[in-house]
DNA sequence: TCTTGACTTGGACACAGTCCATCGTAGGAT
DNA sequence: ATCCTACGATGGACTGTGTCCAAGTCAAGA
């Protein structure tokens, strides 16, 4: 399983127990996690990691494109594991579940050049929104 | 001019001099102001207008559907007063500025039913990131 | 003009995230 | 096996953004 603890040694990271639970916290299932949940988690394993070092790690693994920053809302940043599979988001608006979702269609060729305003367009998200068969029901 | 204001007086809001100088800031150009640049502009008006009624009020007129409430990045969220014309966003990743932008193409119909997972999907934003003219010079 | 409930105010509070001085340790060097 | 040291961890202070509340004010209908 864990590839993505294999890719980070490979990039020369100093291996230390706290990167190494924050790691197994997000590899494996498509969930998507705040920074304070990912401490909880991790703090399961590892009771004296530091909020800070959470902060830390998940930056440096958002830079390193091993994981996705998505804020959906105007609340905490949740943190993809799921970064090498191009995916958007579909969002409850009553609960805040996000499900991983794969729209057919490409927005950028939906972007006409008169409407780039001499912007070099690099990337693009849709977030979708609805009620989950929980809150709707 | 202000449509925002009359549309207001309409739905029975109490008007009051805050309300105004915060619809007039709004009203006109497509500007997306964070909450306390309102202030701000709105404080060059009526100086003695606190922080908590541009919250308050902000916040009315985005539940009445008159604004919209945008949030591109994990900061502030910027208030959107161009409401009755629907639009993307295009962000600049280096300084952040925001422009609006009406892509071509229906993203709700390029979500197959087997991609809802029995969510009711009732709308969609999609946001275009890029470098801005003056950034990538 | 009077009355009243809707609105405003300032300050305390909450949440998400950043910063920093200090301490600890992974892993290469010997 | 031990030493060294630069990189990483720590926790607590701090910042930015937004919410809440009790008390005071005022728009507008009677
Ligand atoms: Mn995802
Ligand atoms: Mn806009
Ligand atoms: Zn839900
Ligand atoms: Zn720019």
């Amino acid at each position: 399983m864990s590839d993505l603890l294999e890719r980070l040694r490979g990039r020369g990271w100093r291996m230390t127990s706290q990167r190494r639970v924050v790691a197994e916290v997000l590899d494996g299932d498509h969930v998507h996690l705040t920074a304070d949940e990912v401490h909880a988690r991790a703090a399961g394993r590892l009771p004296e990691i530091s909020r800070a070092t959470v902060y830390n790690t998940l930056g440096e693994m958002v830079a390193l494109g091993e994981i996705i920053e998505v804020s959906t809302d105007g609340r905490a940043k949740r943190y993809d594991p799921n970064a090498h599979h191009a995916h958007q988001h579909l969002v409850c608006t009553s609960c805040g579940t996000i499900r991983d979702v794969h729209p057919t269609g490409d927005p950028l060729s939906d972007l006409p050049a008169a409407e780039r305003f001499g912007f070099t367009v690099s990337a693009f998200e849709v977030t979708y929104r609805g009620l989950c068969p929980d809150c709707s029901a």
